[in-house]
Parts: structure tokens; sequence; C-alpha cells
DNA sequence: ATAATAGTGTCTGTGAGACATTATGTA
DNA sequence: TACATAATGTCTCACAGACACTATTAT
């Protein structure tokens, strides 16, 4: 098949949301040369010698094979080549972005999360052009908050209007009004995107919170007709 | 380098709003295997000997080479990759989707321009997945034409809003208001995105038309803050 | 009682949707 | 005059934005 090949990889940017209401990214040692024993966005080679059976599945086995996590949503970002990326030439990535529940821990001494903002302000630096690909990653999740639901996905199956509210400023990075929120939550309740579980929780003080339990429809994500933060 | 490796290639699905009000797409006739001779979509293999100094300038580069084109919007869509849809084994497509002018012309008789419906229905057969490119480059297209002005990019630089109706009616595939496009343009105008011209244009019969400019700024799109069809 | 947090109500502004009306040209 | 096409005006509705107000718990 001659030379025309060329070096390909896919590589995950995995957002988790903490307990403090901020995003983490997942990242791992690697384990072999260029940059071992660096920290790195996790990835894996595609070619044809794995049996991947297509692109999105490569990137699940990413994930899954190293850091033993299923994402609660994973979607393609886009793909990057140059031949400066990489040390051993010209090469592809096509990069995920993937949102994983808040309870996620990691078993792994070479699996850490770090604070996202960290690397988009530059102060943690990553090989390759990671650093870059996580800022195209947290650009898709911004902008699709605006007008879409997906920042629930980095929520519990059940959550609480609070967690919501919390979910939704991590992705756009500014306060959104709670009456706003809870209108587009309204109104994915009409159209049985969210069930309203009867049941409260109880906060360490003040009034409980009502539980909701969510119920992606087709698509996984819930558009809205306009956008928030006008 | 080992075995590594991988087949990829950048492939383009490029459209142009033809005077009936339909959107045409770009096809290239096959030189070489595999589907020699077969009508498909213009693209090239990439790899480290070609200097592409980006993967987005390969994609320039094959519209160029190709088919002497420069499109007026060009945008990276998505990357396809599995065993299946390339007969020489696993392979990987970043696909783009370009827009240009309504006046291109072709020269070459290796090229020609289909009706894109024929192909999204099915009536009309490409090798490799390359009609799935091309639904997923239009299902893009059709996206963006809800919340912003990229169907404009369909037409030449000075425009009426008639034209601009065509364009973004042959984008969603169905009728929009006029006044909503009207408004719209009103805001772009405001926002220095479109000069008036105070040039008028006699169409066959009726009252003369306005010659609008498009000035694209930052980003080469203007998103509205709301979806047109409710 | 006080603080903290959850949830509702009210008013405004913007812009899409639908449709009627007016304007300006050709045949 | 009849017709075709462009452009404007008017009214309604949905929903974001802002903010006040009420509700329910813990300490």
């Amino acid at each position: 098949m001659s030379r025309a090949e060329v070096l390909a990889s896919v590589d995950i940017v995995a957002l988790r949301l903490n307990p403090a209401g901020a995003l983490d990214l997942l990242l791992i040692r690697r384990a072999r040369a260029p940059f071992a024993d660096r920290w790195a966005l996790p990835g894996v080679l595609v070619n044809g010698r794995c049996a991947d059976p297509s692109l999105d599945a490569a990137a699940e086995r990413a994930l899954h094979d190293k850091a033993r996590l299923r994402p609660q949503h994973l979607e393609q970002v886009a793909t990057v080549g140059n031949a400066r990326r990489d040390p051993r030439g010209w090469s592809l990535s096509t990069f995920y972005l993937a949102l994983v529940a808040p309870a996620t821990t990691l078993e792994d001494e070479d699996l850490r999360f770090v604070a996202l903002d960290e690397v988009l302000h530059g102060r943690l630096a990553l090989p390759f052009d990671h650093a870059e690909l996580v800022a195209q990653a947290h650009e898709r999740l911004a902008g699709k908050a605006v007008y879409s639901s997906l920042p629930l996905h980095l929520l519990a199956p059940r959550f609480t209007v609070t967690e919501a509210l919390a979910a939704f400023q991590a992705c756009l990075g500014q306060a959104v009004q709670h009456t706003t929120l809870r209108g587009r939550l309204e109104r994915m309740k009409s159209a049985g995107w969210i069930l309203d579980t009867g049941e409260r929780q109880q906060p360490r003080m003040g009034r409980p919170q009502r539980v909701l339990e969510q119920r992606p429809g087709a698509g996984g994500v819930y558009l809205f007709d306009r956008s928030v933060l006008s």
C-alpha cells in the first residue's frame, strides 16, 4: 500500500463538574515516548491493526481502556493535522469532548483530574498541542451551553435545579439567572425530557429542593429556540 | 516508524446555489482506482510527503488543485473512520463543507455539478461513503442556517433580498417569511456586516430591488440570538 | 428570630410569525 | 389597466432578563 499513510490518533478531552462547581480535566501520565511520564490527554492510535469498528468506537475504547470510564456524553469536536504537533512527523488527531458523571473517581496512580482553568489559562502546560485541543473542546461546550441542554450531561441522572445552575455557569463561565434556567427546565419537562420525581432533598440550610430526573431523548441534547445571555 | 499508520484523506462537499434556487454539488471523475472513472467528491490524500502546513490547507489545496476553485466559505465538518468505507482497508476521511459563488463554472470535462437532492435522496449513488458525507455536510449547513448568516456565503458579494431568501430556503429546505429575513438583514446592517449600496436592480417585472453588499466580520458568519422556524 | 436557600410572580424588551397593505416597476 | 414583484406596517406570541417577593428549612 506504499507509504501514503500517516500517524493518526484519537484524543479525549474528558470533563467533570467538581463539588465546588468548577470543571476538571482528565489527564493521564504517558507511559511511552514521546513525552514519557508527562501528563497529557488520554488517547489511542488508530490504524488497521486495532479492530475499532469506527472512529467513535476508538474514542470510547480510549476512555475505557485507559481510564475505565464510560462518559455520559461523547462527541467529536474536530481533527487537527500538521507537521509540528508531534515530533514524530506529520500527524492527525481527531479529538472528542467527553462529559463524565460528577461522582467519577479514579483508581489509577497514572490518572488525575486537574482544574480546567489551569490549562485554559496556560498555568499548566500540556505536551503536543493538547492545550489547544482542550481550548477548542471547551469552546464547543460553552457554545452549545448557550442554546442546548448539553451541560446537564455533567450531572447525575437525578439532579436539582441548583446543580443544573452550577453546570451551566461552569460551562458558560458566567452567572445565569436561575429563573431563566427554571423556564428552560420547565420546557424540557413539558417535552418529556425531564421528570419531576416528587422527592425532596435537604441542603445544609434553607428550603428543601426538588429532585428532577433526566430522560434524554433523541440526539442527547435538547435544543432551545433562543440563546441565553442576550 | 513501524506500521502505526493509516490511510487518511480530505474530501470536499462543495455546494453552489444555482439560478433556479436549488443547491448543486461538485463532483469529480476519479482518475485512479479504486472507483476509477466514477463521479465522486474531490479530495486528496494527506500524509507527510505533501507539504500541507495544516489540514485546512490540505482542504484548500484539494479544491484548488482539482477544480481551480476558491470557496467563499470552507469549514471542517467531521472525520469518519472505519474499515469498510475504503476497499483498501481502514481509512480516515476528514471532510469539509465548501460554499462557492453562484457564478461558479467549471472548465474541466472531469468536473460537474449535480443536483444535491439527487444525492440526498439516493437517486444518484456515490462511491465510498461519500453520500453519507454529503448528508452530514448538508445537515451542518441546514443546522447553521437556522441561527446564522451562513447561507449568505452562497451569494455574490453584492446581492438582493430575494437572492438571500432563495439561499436560506435552499439550505433549510422550506419556505422562510421574507419579513423575518429582512429583519435579520436589517440587524446585520446595523452591526456593519451588510451595507446598503443605494443601487437598484430591475427584475423582469415589478418593483426594483435594493442591492446589498456583504462585509463579513470576524468568524465569517453572523450569529442571531434566536432560531428561525419556531 | 435570623439566616440561608428554594421557588414563584411580575414586568419589560426583543424578535419571530403571520398577514395585510403600499410602492414601483413591466406588458 | 392589469399584473408582478419589492418593501413596509401591524399585531401577536414566546421567552430571556431583571428583580421583587414568598416559602421552607436549619441554627
